[in-house]
DNA sequence: TTGTATGCGTTATCAT
DNA sequence: ATGATAACGCATACAA
């Protein structure tokens, strides 16, 4: 059973193809009767419009593009739930695709959705883009981006991202508040301005409850499998080591508590654990773990939202540019969890 | 900046549209050196030919419908993640669409596929699906669907799921062979063949290992958000309790030791437990829970081929439809953990 | 109120 | 070896 079009609509009622497209779409144009005939006809045999066809006249394709390092990631997938839910609401579609991690498949990426023509980009760059010449370049042919989570600097786009500052702020301040003076700050390498964020957030809490910054007690880790265990013996090594690990991303939240398991270090009775995560399941962990939550969905929401805004705004070029403030931040939650271990 | 077409190219050359057109796709009656001056010139100025032109000619879209219950959840993005990979790898693209374990949604979202006129179709059912009436009726109309983990029985297309069977017999003889003689099974309700499988893996396990089938010990339980807890009670409250609990479904499993832990039994001192989970850390969880891991990507990965080998096949109405086993599935992973929690 | 013709970008068919 | 034209499905400017 082939697809119906407007022709076959049209042969059947003894109607031009005009006659039909303009009914369809409920022209004023239009004899009621000629309508009534052609709807209900349309609806009979069950005409659907040929997306493709529209896309081809409008020059539009009514998809969005979204580019995130992996799909398999609580926190991506949350945030493309949220995308999804607005881009469905607004009668958009999603294209989703995956740079893991690579700068060099970001690259292939964003020209594989230029060339499906999307009609916009939502992009959370990978760990490895320090140059974002190949966003730069698409911009300019006038492709609207929206950046999320992970944004650059050198972008002129809207970005939206959790807030970093305040995250880290809470939670660097709740391990103060129970007593922790040594904290250690962990963080992956601080070219992206969501590591500079959080350690900014983290400083922050320090100087402002009147404690030193020592950099012996920060360390930066790259995205290799065995990184991060030494990183954690060193600080435990250290002579003055610390009594409480702040662990600025999922991966490495998860792997410090691996970490600190192997090295049969208890929590929280010797070292504190608080980090970033967004696994549904943190309250399960043993030992339950303190976490700040990113609101992801919210985060894909409203990056969406800015994106379609921004699209439909390129249709008319007579309004003018909203001008906004620029990263739009969305506050983190912080779930303190205490051990409900029971007793042996 | 707008984009080129291959006008723009035959103007500036001076050549016909189908010059151009024949010599970006090296044919054999254009001459070597318009070849290259149209090769150079359309590298140069950077030609992306134009999908939807060619989708609209072609009568195909290159674009696979992905239709799940959910994006967030470890298994569908997991499976998300292997189905794109193939896709990407094939020249394809993904849309993704949830249905929310709704059928409503799932009915009208399989609509918009089509619409979208995708190439074909990959489906994981909403639980709510009883009725695969609207499934039907898009395979009427010519477009491949291939199904996966989540499958109905009333549908002719490929299907690759889990080895269900397989996955939950290896659980409950783990769990008889270390000495579990009670052993709760608790599911989804059964009508999904997934459920009936897993069941059954249980059933047969009892059996070959002469125990015998307790119907009090099976439980299925809905969707809403407290239903668990209650059966859990219900079973530790029976005359004769159970000594380990089967939990034939992620959630389930989570919930479960969640409702274990609020009830102060304790794992495995007390009872045992095991579940079908898709969770990364299900290492860290207190206690590391024993699961049954679906082969999530690979799932993705083997019916997105499917999918693809059935609508290039399409193409060509020569070939014979290839004759395969149905439903495919594929073998789990049973994990072992134990309890590695560390003396107080 | 309805019909005819044109164009969106591309390729296939049929000239030349 | 190259060019002109039609067609894919739709919307619209222009005719009638």
């Amino acid at each position: 059973m082939e697809a119906v079009t407007i022709k076959d609509i049209a042969r059947a009622l003894n109607l031009s193809t005009s006659t039909v497209s303009r009914a369809l779409r409920d022209s004023y144009e239009i004899s009621p009767e000629t309508k009534r005939l052609v709807m209900d006809y349309a609806e009979r045999i069950n005409y659907q419009p040929n997306p493709i066809a529209l896309s081809l006249k409008e020059n539009r394709s009514r998809v969005l593009g979204v580019i995130v390092p992996q799909i398999a990631n609580n926190f991506f997938s949350q945030a493309i739930n949220g995308i999804e839910a607005v881009a469905y609401e607004r009668g958009y579609h999603v294209i989703i695709m995956q740079t893991h991690e690579s700068l060099e498949r970001e690259i292939l990426t964003v020209q594989q959705a230029v060339a499906r023509r999307v009609d916009g980009l939502l992009i959370s760059i990978s760990s490895q883009t320090t140059n974002v010449a190949h966003l730069q370049a698409i911009q300019q042919r006038n492709v609207p981006i929206v950046m999320f989570d992970r944004v650059s600097a050198e972008m002129d786009t809207p970005k939206i991202v959790a807030d970093n500052f305040g995250g880290s702020f809470a939670a660097t301040e709740h391990l103060i508040q129970t007593g922790r003076r040594r904290i250690a700050f962990v963080a992956i390498p601080p070219f992206m301005a969501i590591t500079q964020d959080r350690l900014a957030g983290y400083q922050a809490a320090l100087s402002q409850y009147g404690l030193p910054y020592d950099e012996d007690l920060v360390r930066f880790v790259g995205f290799g499998e065995h990184e991060l265990a030494p990183i954690i013996d060193q600080l435990l090594d250290l002579p003055h080591p610390p009594d409480a690990f702040f662990m600025a991303f999922d991966r490495l939240a998860l792997g410090c508590m691996t970490a600190l398991r192997n090295r049969n270090v208890a929590i929280p009775e010797q070292v504190s654990l608080i980090g970033f995560t967004n696994i549904s399941v943190a309250d399960l962990l043993d030992p339950p773990m303190s976490t700040v939550v990113q609101p992801a969905q919210e985060i894909g929401h409203t990056a969406a939202e800015r994106l379609i805004e921004l699209i439909e705004l390129k249709q008319k070029p007579s309004a003018p540019l909203p001008t906004r403030p620029n990263p739009v931040s969305i506050p983190n939650q912080l779930f303190i969890r205490e051990s409900t271990r029971r007793g042996v």
